[in-house]
DNA sequence: CATCACGCTGAAAGCGCTTACATAAATATT
DNA sequence: AATATTTATGTAAGCGCTTTCAGCGTGATG
């Protein structure tokens, strides 16, 4: 590989200045800059971004941390992420740590040493506060689909509430009255949230909040299956179950067809997310749209203002989830 | 953030014993390491890892380049060599360049500008010799889903021709006779073996091969529904559907509900590759088990082998399919 | 014509680390 | 005890780039 030394030996100038041609200041004559990008070209000159990040401070990179890769909701995101910055020459360091604070904690100091220029964290381990002192470092942070009320600016969510809510009320006002929800874990904020915008809507309705209509799932496909087996095994009759994202709603159609319903005529399900499969299952899953990407970008846009000065449009912080109407969930009539 | 030299004083050493301490270099007497752990703990010092790069031409990244982000597919892709390669503390640099020849090369230069310690590529555009004359390069390469022979070694593939005998052979076993195929797109070498498979195994069962019951599609969902209704209106009569991918197979089932079938009764569907939403469809789909996951844990291993000198079980480089039947293809009589 | 300002370029000092190579200390060998 | 070996540590030269500062040449100004 050619360095910028010999560049500058062909092109009989110095290095400083063939770094300046490289950066675009524009403190070099025009034919100055001639000679250099014709040396560059013929040394077919590739500077290596590792030196270039020492010696500046800056890497053009963008560490990103989520939770696990292998996962549609994380999929989404990523993409989204990715778009952004690579329209900005930026590149990404991507590390998942599944939840863990030791792990967050570990990768973040790596992405740290590694010179990223801002991290965009989707982190569910360690504490408000151990992120509300990371934004105040040398490297810049937003946070993904948490919210922490010291640096709302840098965080980007959903209105959970407001999706539990809505998720609920859509199905009660299919005529509803018996319902189950299996809830995603406790330890998940936005399940928590999402679990409170259903009991919401139940009170709202005048339907008694009964606990053994809600069962702790665990956000995969087997906890919707558990769920729908624990209702059934303690005799709990209900004509539609609410499920705290769309994974487990799945789970919940597999077991209800191997328990001999069929869908959604004899159960309806709600799902939440609108992760790609909502659009394969039959019945297609009515869910809760979670502009998942629509943050991603605004994350990546936040940091493309915020860090490198580029021109984007106005930021937004907290999205509204959306009511989406496919078939499994049916009108019942009451009798 | 401290630096090494803040470290070597506290310690009372030179720089060089600190970096062997962190490199742990056996030539460090026992007593000093212990001087040297305690100041590092301190000072709370973290290494900085471009600075590490640069000296030491090493980056423990590795560069990843794959068609997109967001697709089932590449998301088990990347969840596997993620996590080998954080087993043994190497990070990833991701990109995506759709299948774009121009954006591979230059992403390309960039991981490796960028001091990557070898590539995993997983890319459609770029020639079988541009590979090969990289591969000799510094830096070494291995190949996903994509087999050439001159670096076979480096290759990690399907064996998707017999895929896609598989896939129609278990279909003409359960009685179908008249089969129609929607392909993956002519430009991408896994399609067109898997379309020479599929012609085997008619072949084989003495099916006249009839090109009008072939069907160039896109891998995605749209091509699938485009495939449905190309035949329909063709009026050519089948009783099943191979699909040269799962995503395709989504978009028969829809696009044969929306015409009134009931599945699988009315058609049989056959999927390929047994990506995340297979297992929520219903009917479920039948499909061929492409061990994506597994391929990118042996090419992650590889370069943990080669690159790092890691332990690890023996190189597989070529997968075989499997044939996994669930219920989106039924027997039919044959009158 | 001397002076000043400004635009352009070069010299050189880092950025924080690794790694020959040299040297000093400890141990083994006779 | 003197020498040869080995082991442990220090010195210093980079890795390839950015960036400050100084210096040169040019044209404008008084």
């Amino acid at each position: 590989m050619a360095t910028i030394y010999e560049v500058s030996r062909l092109a009989g100038v110095s290095l400083a200045t063939v770094s300046r041609v490289m950066n675009d200041s524009n403190a070099v004559r025009q034919s100055t800059k001639d000679k250099v990008n014709l040396a560059i070209q013929q040394l077919n000159y590739k500077p290596n971004s590792v030196a270039k990040s020492l010696a500046s401070s800056r890497s053009d990179c963008i560490g990103v941390l989520v939770s696990e890769l292998d996962s549609p909701f994380f999929t989404k995101l990523l993409g989204s992420i990715e778009a952004v910055c690579k329209r900005s020459d930026k590149h990404l360091v991507v590390t998942s740590c599944h939840n863990d604070a030791q792990h967050e904690k570990e990768d973040i100091e790596f992405l740290i040493g590694r010179n990223c220029d801002a991290l965009i964290l989707h982190v569910e381990g360690v504490s408000d506060e151990y992120l509300v002192e990371l934004s105040q470092g040398p490297i810049p942070i937003v946070v993904l689909n948490r919210y922490i009320p010291k640096i709302a600016s840098k965080c980007f969510s959903l209105n959970n509430e407001l999706g539990g809510y809505l998720a609920t009320k859509a199905t009660i006002e299919k005529g509803h009255r018996e319902i189950v929800y299996i809830s995603g874990p406790a330890h998940k904020a936005d399940a928590l949230q999402r679990l409170v915008g259903h009991k919401r809507a139940l009170a709202e309705a005048g339907i008694r909040l009964d606990e053994s209509r809600l069962f702790m799932g665990d956000y995969l496909q087997l906890g919707g299956q558990q769920g729908y087996e624990h209702f059934i095994q303690k005799g709990v009759s209900f004509t539609a179950v609410i499920c705290g994202n769309d994974e487990m709603a799945t789970g919940v159609m597999a077991a209800a067809r191997d328990a001999g319903l069929t869908l959604p005529e004899d159960l309806s399900i709600m799902g939440f997310d609108d992760v790609i499969f909502s659009r394969y299952t039959f019945p297609r899953l009515s869910t809760i749209e979670n502009p998942i990407a629509r943050m991603g970008e605004m994350a990546a846009t936040t940091v493309m203002q915020e860090v490198y000065k580029k021109p984007g449009g106005p930021i937004k912080n907290l999205f509204e989830p959306k009511l989406i109407s496919r078939e499994s969930v049916v009108n019942i009539v009451c009798d």
